[in-house]
DNA sequence: TGTGACGCTTGATCTGGATCAATGCAGGTT
DNA sequence: AACCTGCATTGATCCAGATCAAGCGTCACA
């Protein structure tokens, strides 16, 4: 039951809005695109490809997109298919049988849905603006990796980077003191932008809502508001649409325990 | 500065101790052991060898013993061996500047250490039993999985699998309440040696410290002790020497939101 | 130009788990 | 036996962040 809302924009500030917005030469295509002008394939699983093993690539992969609020996967599907993010956010989500939810993360262009190569999704992911993904066959994939290890070991390598994070993010969720979740995260985001557009703003881009920060964090909505808004009155940050500018990158930094 | 203290025998409960206690066998050899007898390989990372295999791991393997509150690795070294633990526990933890601690996990007989293959530790491994381990240099491992393309799909799938544990854990110290992370903990103890042993006891050993687990579950030590000490006087569980029995499956269960 | 839905903010109050502070207890050492 | 050291337990108190409860602004659509 996907509701589609094709109309709306991507919610991004203004210097990243050519990433998010879905690229508009191949949108609509059923076929898998020409990986010549991939925009993310220097980021993703297929930057490990030689161009003439682009061809392959083309013939497995379906140019997919999603509509705002729709779900790529749920956590209860069989995996039938691997998605590589061409354009837009999405959340990695799951859910316990009261209501809580944890979100386990944000998937940005360039991220790979389904490293595990396994058969069950343990989360569900929902989009949160507009996106573009590739589309695999599970089974073409699985094929792929057989034939040519090192596109393996280029698996093998982004799932040991998500181990890495996932790490990050326990000593966040089960250590770090309010202030010191969020000033983490926005520097998070920050970096992940950085690696995308190659250059680095103190605009962050944050698409995902309040509550979605909240339930990545181990916070509620209103911690996050209020740390975000204390923050501001502290001119360490200022609030723009669909983002924050960071103004004080030294408090930040050594807000951030970690790095 | 390690503190050697051989004489002690590992902290677990009566039907356990067989598994943790170091092989007599093979704690003392300097090459690799044979592994026709050893006990973890149907669990650890050379499951999938075949057994003219073994004398390949056999020539590039070490059999080296800790004394508990060894440090195995620490997360500033660069990686230079990878372990394969064959009897014993160790913690995975991450400091941060300020003393906190977050225990990642807990290393088990079969669990291997240094799945990612990556250059750099990104935590310290510490003894909490004495340990048998067999290592492997790290070049060899790289060049074993150049070859033996099946070997790096084993490694690929217990990263996965650690990827998920990994989750499960982001959502217990993002969303759970304290009784729930404790709940889930002893459950997910049982679990892990029940796949060990073989067999499913009531009773699981907890050869770690109550800070341990309080730095495992994002809680303090005196919310542990406590919490544990409630159950038991609801009778859910009992404390016994290393570890606890449980006597009221159902609630545990009940309790554990995601199993 | 209303109006209703939704996401965000802000204030008041509450509470689960942290912090502070003893005490107990088992093993190892002199 | 006396002493020490490192856990684990238990009680008293505190507080960061949750919960409860309004409001506010924006946007889609009537």
């Amino acid at each position: 039951m996907l509701k589609v809302n094709e109309t709306k924009t991507p919610q991004t500030v203004a210097d990243h809005a050519q990433i998010v917005r879905p690229h508009p030469h191949c949108a609509h295509h059923i076929k898998g695109d020409d990986c010549r002008v991939c925009q993310v394939r220097p980021l993703g699983i297929c930057a490990v490809l030689e161009p003439d093993e682009w061809a392959t690539i083309e013939q497995i992969s379906q140019t997919v997109p999603f509509a705002e609020r729709d779900t790529l996967v749920s956590e209860t599907d069989d995996c039938t298919h691997f998605y590589s993010i061409t354009a837009g956010v999405a959340r990695l989500i799951r859910h316990l049988p009261d209501g809580r939810r944890q979100v386990m993360g944000f998937a940005l262009p360039g991220d790979f849905l389904g490293l595990s190569l396994g058969k069950a999704w343990s989360f569900s992911v929902e989009a949160i603006t507009p996106m573009t993904t590739c589309r695999f066959a599970r089974h073409a994939i699985v094929q792929l990796v057989d034939q040519k290890p090192h596109f393996l070991m280029r698996m093998h390598e982004m799932a040991s980077a998500e181990l890495n994070l996932a790490q990050d993010h326990m000593v966040l969720l089960g250590r770090l003191t309010a202030e010191e979740k969020i000033g983490t995260f926005l520097l998070e985001m920050r970096r992940r932008w950085a690696r995308i557009d190659g250059h680095t703003s103190q605009n962050v881009p944050l698409p995902m809502g309040r509550q979605d920060i909240a339930d990545y964090l181990g916070l509620t909505i209103e911690t996050v508001s209020r740390t975000i808004n204390q923050m501001q009155r502290a001119r360490h940050l200022v609030i723009v649409p669909d983002g924050i500018r960071l103004m004080d990158a030294a408090y930040f930094e050594h807000l951030s325990p970690s790095v």
